[in-house]
DNA sequence: TAAATTAGAGTTACCGATAACTCAAAAGAG
DNA sequence: CTCTTTTGAGTTATCGGTAACTCTAATTTA
């Protein structure tokens, strides 16, 4: 591999006029830089970013870790990271966690033996707390996404969970539901909790009451097992509406509803959080609380940057994006 | 930020006997490596990878590079290379090209100066031949995924696609459409150049006569402008079915029909090449040549690492994977 | 019991880059 | 024309690790 001993020696001058060249720094003379240039144009001379970021104690590189890279919500934030992070002139460290502590803290590992600079961290949960605390600890910057997690103060781009819950759940009640279901996330997800508060407070505003076996908790990758859907129909006053706490939770539970022959919406109405990118082009048909997923990335890497370049942590900054409810056909009136 | 000397002047032994606690490597009696460890867990010590990928010369991580990020094709695939990386003691590093090369080539840069150990290439097409040849240039091992490249020597992992096209097209024929119309991807894409050929391949064998006012060259991103469509559809005689050459073509197609009032299939049928992930579930609309995406992570990275570890390069392989084909409800029997 | 091993460390040099310092020659000032 | 300043470099030390070598004390062997 070149280094830049070879690229001094070929060019008969020394490695620091070479790294000066590379860096435009001190004073180096035209005809010396020239020369400098041609030299590492002909060897394909690259410089070996591990030397430099020992020496410098920066790496240019920041990590964005996310929880399920199938999901179009995650996929449209990392673009929007990316491209901001390009912009901003830094490298990016993609890492996926699958809403895995085991493998989130793997990544988080990684992060502090590759020493990056700053860290867009979207936790699996509450139990990421651990990792976070790692991450302070080693004084690496970090910004949360799209969920909070108690006990730790950091700068936070997070959506309104709680008000699009309740937005959606009002929608249902419009049409004239009253026995809502919802398949809410883990107990141990900021979001989940805050759109399970917001199903109950649509609940309350409209004076119905809040009933226990309508509600199910579910991981947001895997959704739902027969049983307990088997369970939730069988009721004496099954649903006739759905609210599922995200838009993974909300195909798998169409898919199940299918697969006993109840169709969305004839037999029940199901809505849920999170748009599905393309596939709602294809096919408009759930009614979501879309986020702006690009913004999420966009807003968290520039804050992130700026806590880096200009250290201005006077108090984290929490950043909430509002949801727009987006009412397509997965959701209709109930028939008296 | 916490250094072997660190711990070596704590738990008063030598910088060396540090690493070789770490490394478990060389002599170190029971008691002193207790002494180091416990120090190591007090102080939060991570080991600098830098550091240690500069005296390696090696750093441990592989680099993924896909076209389209958004794809459920590409992030299935990088599921199964990370999955895999991971098994084999690997990190991974994810970059995203959006079909472009410009993006590309700065990756490439990234790529270098890093020194990953190997590389997973999907190319964006045929101009990544540059790009290849600087990784060469540089002996990284790579592995092409998806596309070849023409002129590029290199292990592959690579998809059926003239057959899937001409399977595909075989479909429609029996479905008793004639005039099939293809939006192709860049000419300069060898997928593209290969479902090409298979459609051209079905129609020869079916004596239906190639029609060049029946075959688009578009983008694997972008889609369709819609004044090409009109073209299309305001010939003598319009096509009444379309082999779209990828999911992201189909899509445009399918929203720009439905834009003019058209529906599928009832006045066109619509097939393309790659399922929608999830999107299928939820409506299981498109016929589709399937890809298996979550095998081109894997062997690719199978492959890769085995590149890296075991120099097994008697002559670089190609592993051929099919596709299959599923038909949907996109594609319809044409009424006469 | 003396010689030969071996265990358990420490020392030194190096990976590839850059910061900080040095220094001679050229240019500018008086 | 001498003295000062500026320009254009080179030298040395360092970042945080590890390989290769060295060295001493303990253990084993004959």
């Amino acid at each position: 591999m070149i280094t830049i001993y070879d690229i001094a020696r070929v060019a008969e001058v020394s490695a620091m006029t070479v790294s000066r060249v590379i860096n435009n720094t001190g004073r180096v003379s035209d005809k010396t830089r020239r020369r400098v240039r041609q030299v590492m144009e002909e060897l394909h001379y690259v410089p070996n970013s591990n030397a430099r970021s020992l020496v410098l104690q920066k790496t240019n590189i920041l990590s964005l870790l996310i929880t399920d890279i199938t999901n179009p919500f995650y996929t449209t934030l990392a673009r929007g990271a990316e491209d901001t992070a390009k912009r901003l002139g830094y490298r990016l460290l993609l890492g996926n966690s699958d809403e895995d502590y085991a493998k989130e803290k793997d990544y988080v590992d990684m992060i502090l033996s590759t020493r990056v600079d700053g860290v867009l961290f979207a936790p699996a949960g509450d139990g990421s707390f651990s990792h976070l605390q790692q991450l302070e600890q080693h004084r690496i910057p970090f910004v949360l996404l799209d969920r909070d997690v108690p006990g730790i103060q950091a700068d936070r781009i997070i959506g309104e969970s709680r008000e699009g819950a309740r937005r959606l759940v009002e929608h249902l009640l419009e049409l004239g539901h009253r026995r809502i279901a919802l398949l809410g996330g883990s107990q141990d997800v900021s979001t989940a909790r805050e759109r399970h508060a917001g199903y109950r407070e649509a609940l309350k505003l409209n004076d119905v009451a809040y009933d226990e076996a309508l509600v199910l908790h579910l991981n947001y990758r895997d959704g739902l097992n027969p049983s307990a859907l088997d369970h939730l129909l069988g009721q004496e006053k099954p649903p006739t509406a759905i609210f599922a706490a995200n838009n993974f939770i909300a195909l798998g539970i169409i898919q199940s509803l299918r697969a006993r022959g109840l169709q969305v919406p004839d037999d029940l109405s199901v809505v849920c959080f999170d748009d599905l990118g393309f596939a709602s082009v294809l096919n408009p048909f759930l009614t979501v609380a879309a986020q702006p997923a690009y913004q999420f990335g966009v807003l968290g890497m520039e804050r992130l940057i700026s806590l880096i370049e200009n250290d201005d942590s006077n108090g984290p900054r929490t950043i909430i994006l509002p949801s727009e409810l987006i009412v397509r056909s997965s959701s209709r009136k109930l028939e008296p």
